[in-house]
RNA sequence: GCGCUGUUAGCUCAGUGGUAGAGCAUCACCUUGACACGGUGGGGGUCAGAGGUUCAAGUCCUCUACAGCGCACCA
């Protein structure tokens, strides 16, 4: 046997072991081995340029911990991991890093290497070089997520990894909207999109925040062609050169005698209509307001519903545009003044167009109609409202009218919420979350994104004679050609020098929602494109481990792909991780600078200190960040060793194999074995309820409280004793199977220690044995092996009145080795048979020459002790 | 506005109708035979508040307060 260290050290041990798994081969998938033997975990690919931080170590060892259980349990896993790198964060990422900005009219230069100092102005990089750069940024930062699960001890099959923008996920990607769109799924429309004006690029719902913002009531006389006037109050007093009518509510006597005249806008003098609608609230504002294209999705609704005109003033940079009042569409009872007002505006980006609309509101003749007086009527009012923004942005969300790529959802909206009611969702309230998301949709999928490093769409659009692109007739790749690049590759049947000419073909300029992709996870690692097989063995898949604040894009995206490709659910279970929460109980996120890095901690603390902490979370439940906890499992982990070291000293010299559950023939012994069945018993159902921090619970009592405090002490006396006896072996027999079990109850969470320990006392040279970690998972029927005791409860007989003996011994402030020179224990008939039975143990550890049992009534607990020492 | 979750010891949390718990912190004591990164014992709680159901409520129901979150609204 191996000499046994003084004390533990982590740091070389959980090196030690990294290495070791992987030669080792423990924790590759089987593809021979059938479904229902296999567990398939949905991994999360974590955003690779984002940083890494103590969040992802806690959920991360979540599903570790789950995985670790079920291997243990003799199934297949399928634990996965992939990167999650196309997209804007690392765009940003790119962009700051090298100080470079994507001009897609730029020539690829083959040449092209980045420069370093990063000063001055961003320089121009063409679309392919631009991508080059975003693959070696997240090159680098996969390394060191890689780094981190690995010191982490995760359980990932690393065979397994894959990233979102890799050949292979493009090829699922594109395949999927090829799908979608063949079975009508998909449409490309051009319509009002939300649109970042930073990003330059359309956004999804999912990907809106609602976020508090100081504004300002502008009220605003317009003119009434007819004659009169009246005042509307509005929030973007900027958008009034796109006002295209006016509402106000059917029932509102104010204005009830304007309906079907004209209004004449301010400044632009544009007449438009006046209409009555419910939608209009008489308590808001003024109770009549501006409709113009467009200020929100009301603006929307009512353009729809009364066929009003465009008047997009807008740009997608967000500056206004220049537009001629006077021309067709831009009709104004005065152009020349309506001009020379919006040549003030031109050009402008939305808050100085403000500024400058609000001082000309301000003149005189700036009044609709002549003699109103300035149309802005007392000052602006500020208020707070709330204003949707790109979770991503920093601006609010304008609504311009461009072409865009759509998954039709909202038809879907009931099917949806059926298919989240058939996955298990841990904890059940969660899928509240997904259901209120579901409910509240109100816009289809927009898929594309004006941007370069994504997934393109795998499409061409014909050009006409006079080179117009005709985008109902979009030419497509046969699914063998995936992955393709519109932009690089010819359209079929063109030659690339068609590209841009008339009568040849353009490619679709534009990339997919990372999301398209990212929710596709589990027929990526199902490889669903190209094996039907492997694809029925792993799908759906058993468990999606994430967090809350993604259901309505991850987790309703994935579910969504899966019901419209294969009417599925993706998977049976949902688990939900929570939150650090920082000290202040603030969430721990980047944009607050309260982030924790994870590296040092497991330097300091150890991985399975780490892991330790985080399995003390519940599933859903926000966790503090609070390292005595991480101190907590340094004192588990060296306890553990400790106890293992005094074990091990015991079977020195022994044959373990020879030391079976026949031999425990003593009453303590049997009667432990039995509480530890309990404690399986429960940790086996809390796991399979996925609530890994209770079964830990169990595990840790038992082995703190009942092995080590009390059994370790009163078995000792037996485990000295020089001559083999029956009750000696007995007591090994019993630390052997007791450590083994325990031992491999707190695997999943100390893979490293508990791996260490195995090795030096249990571990097979084949089979699963040879690692704890394929080591069967401890069952009721094991500890079955051993015989129940006769009397009733004896373990607890003994620890209840060895507690009263170190009652005794505290009060008389000796040490718990001193002697006791009389002992007289009072108790009912039964509890003294159990006492009986473990008298020599007791004895022992309380160093008594011998004791008397008087049967009597007990006032407090089981029983009285009189002790004299 | 609608909804979900929470409120238990100084702190972090467990407790799923039957005598209020753990770890940390605190106080006192115990050091050579696994472990001072330890052991033993103690102090500390009208379980947010009010009502109700029940033989019995921290636990079930109703309302209120506070906190966090989700959804909606956004002239």
């Amino acid at each position: 046997m191996n000499e046994w260290p003084k004390q533990y050290t982590a740091n070389e041990v959980e090196g030690k072991w990294m290495s070791r798994w992987k030669e080792m081969g423990i924790h590759r998938w089987d593809p021979v081995r059938g479904r229902d033997e296999t567990f398939v975990m949905d991994s999360p690919p974590p955003t690779v340029s984002g940083a890494l931080h103590i969040g992802h170590v806690f959920s991360y060892t979540h599903q570790d911990l789950i995985v670790r259980q079920k291997r243990m349990s003799g199934l297949n896993i399928f634990y996965p991991m992939g990167w999650d790198d196309n997209g804007l964060p690392t765009e940003r990422r790119v962009q700051n890093y090298f100080n470079v900005r994507c001009d897609p009219y730029l020539p690829h230069d083959p040449h092209y290497t980045p420069k370093t100092d990063g000063k001055g102005p961003p320089e121009k990089v063409s679309r392919p070089n631009f991508i080059q750069l975003c693959r070696q940024v997240t090159r680098s930062d996969e390394e060191a997520f890689r780094r981190l699960w690995q010191r982490l001890g995760l359980s990932i099959d690393w065979d397994q990894e894959y990233a979102t923008i890799d050949d292979f996920s493009r090829k699922t990607s594109q395949l999927s909207f090829l799908q979608l769109l063949r079975d009508g799924h998909v449409y490309l429309t051009e319509t009002p999109t939300l649109w970042d004006v930073d990003f330059q690029t359309a956004v999804a719902q999912a990907e809106v925040e609602d976020r508090m913002m100081a504004g300002a009531f502008h009220n605003l006389r317009f003119g009434v062609k007819e004659g009169g006037s009246f005042v509307i109050a509005t929030t973007r007093p900027e958008l009034l050169a796109a006002c295209v009518a006016v509402v106000a509510h059917p029932d509102d006597a104010r204005y009830r005698p304007l309906f079907g005249k004209q209004a004449v806008t301010p400044l632009f003098r544009a007449p438009v209509p006046i209409l009555p609608d419910g939608r209009a609230d008489p308590e808001k504002g003024t109770g009549i307001l501006m409709v113009c294209t467009f200020g929100d999705a009301t603006d929307v609704e009512w353009w729809r519903q009364f066929n009003l005109p465009l008047r997009q003033i807008l740009g997608k940079d967000g500056r206004l545009l220049p537009v001629k009042f006077g021309a067709a569409g831009w009709d104004s009872l005065d152009a020349p003044a309506a001009n020379r007002f919006y040549s003030e505006l031109e050009g402008r980006n939305v808050k100085q167009a403000r500024t400058a609309i609000v001082a000309m509101l301000r003149t005189p003749d700036g009044a609709a109609l002549p003699d109103l007086g300035a149309p802005l009527t007392g000052e602006p009012r500020p208020i707070q409202h709330s204003v949707k923004q790109f979770e991503k942005g920093e601006r609010p969300l304008e609504i311009i009218t461009a072409r865009q790529w759509f998954v039709r959802l909202l038809d879907k909206k009931e099917a949806l919420i059926q298919q989240g009611a058939k996955i298990q969702w841990h904890p059940p309230y969660m899928r509240a979350r997904y259901e209120s998301w579901v409910e509240g949709l109100n816009q289809d999928w927009c898929v594309s994104r004006q941007r370069y490093f994504g997934v393109p769409f795998p499409v061409w659009h014909p050009l006409d004679d006079e080179g117009r692109p005709h985008y109902d007739r979009p030419i497509l790749p046969k699914p063998e050609q995936l992955p393709v690049d519109p932009l690089a590759e010819p359209a079929p049947g063109f030659d690339e020098s068609l590209r841009g000419k008339p009568r040849g073909f353009i490619g679709d300029p534009d990339v997919m929602d990372t999301w398209a992709t990212s929710s596709l996870t589990p027929q990526i690692a199902s490889r669903w494109a190209e094996d039907a097989a492997r694809h029925r063995k792993l799908f759906p898949m058993d468990v999606r481990p994430q967090s809350h604040e993604i259901i309505r894009t991850w987790a309703f995206y994935t579910i969504a792909k899966a019901f419209l490709h294969e009417r599925q659910v993706p998977w049976r279970h949902v688990v939900i991780s929570g939150w650090i929460l920082d000290p202040d109980r603030k969430k721990m996120s980047k944009s607050k600078g309260n982030v924790v890095i994870p590296d040092h901690l497991l330097e300091q603390y150890s991985s399975d200190a780490v892991r330790y902490w985080a399995a003390r979370a519940r599933l859903g439940v926000d966790t503090a960040y609070d390292e005595a906890v991480f101190k907590n499992g340094n004192r588990l982990a060296t306890k553990i060793f400790n106890a293992s070291k005094f074990v091990a000293g015991h079977f020195e010299g022994q044959d373990l194999a020879a030391l079976t559950p026949a031999m425990v023939t003593e009453a303590l012994d049997q009667g432990l074995v039995g509480r530890l069945r309990e404690v399986v018993r429960k940790a086996g159902e809390e796991f399979a309820a996925f609530e890994y921090a209770n079964a830990l619970q169990s595990a840790e009592e038992f082995f703190w409280s009942d092995f080590c405090d009390n059994y370790l002490e009163l078995v000792k006396g037996r485990c000295y004793e020089k001559e083999e006896t029956a009750g000696k072996r007995s007591a090994l027999a019993t630390l052997k199977l007791l450590l083994s079990v325990q031992l491999r109850l707190f695997a999943p969470y100390l893979p490293f220690l508990t791996e260490e320990m195995w090795s030096r006392l249990f571990a097979a040279r084949e089979g699963r044995e040879r690692s704890i970690h394929t080591a069967p998972w401890p069952t009721e029927a094991e500890l079955r092996a051993v015989a129940e005791p006769s009397a009733s409860d004896p373990y607890g007989a003994a620890a209840d009145a060895l507690r009263e003996i170190r009652k005794v011994k505290g009060e008389a402030k000796v040490s718990m080795k001193t002697p006791l020179k009389e002992l007289e224990i009072t108790g009912n008939a039964k509890d003294l048979d159990a006492v009986r039975s473990v008298m020599q143990d007791l004895l022992s550890v309380s160093g008594a020459p011998a004791a008397r049992l008087t049967e009597g009534k007990v006032e407090n607990g089981r029983f009285k002790i009189r002790a004299a020492l």
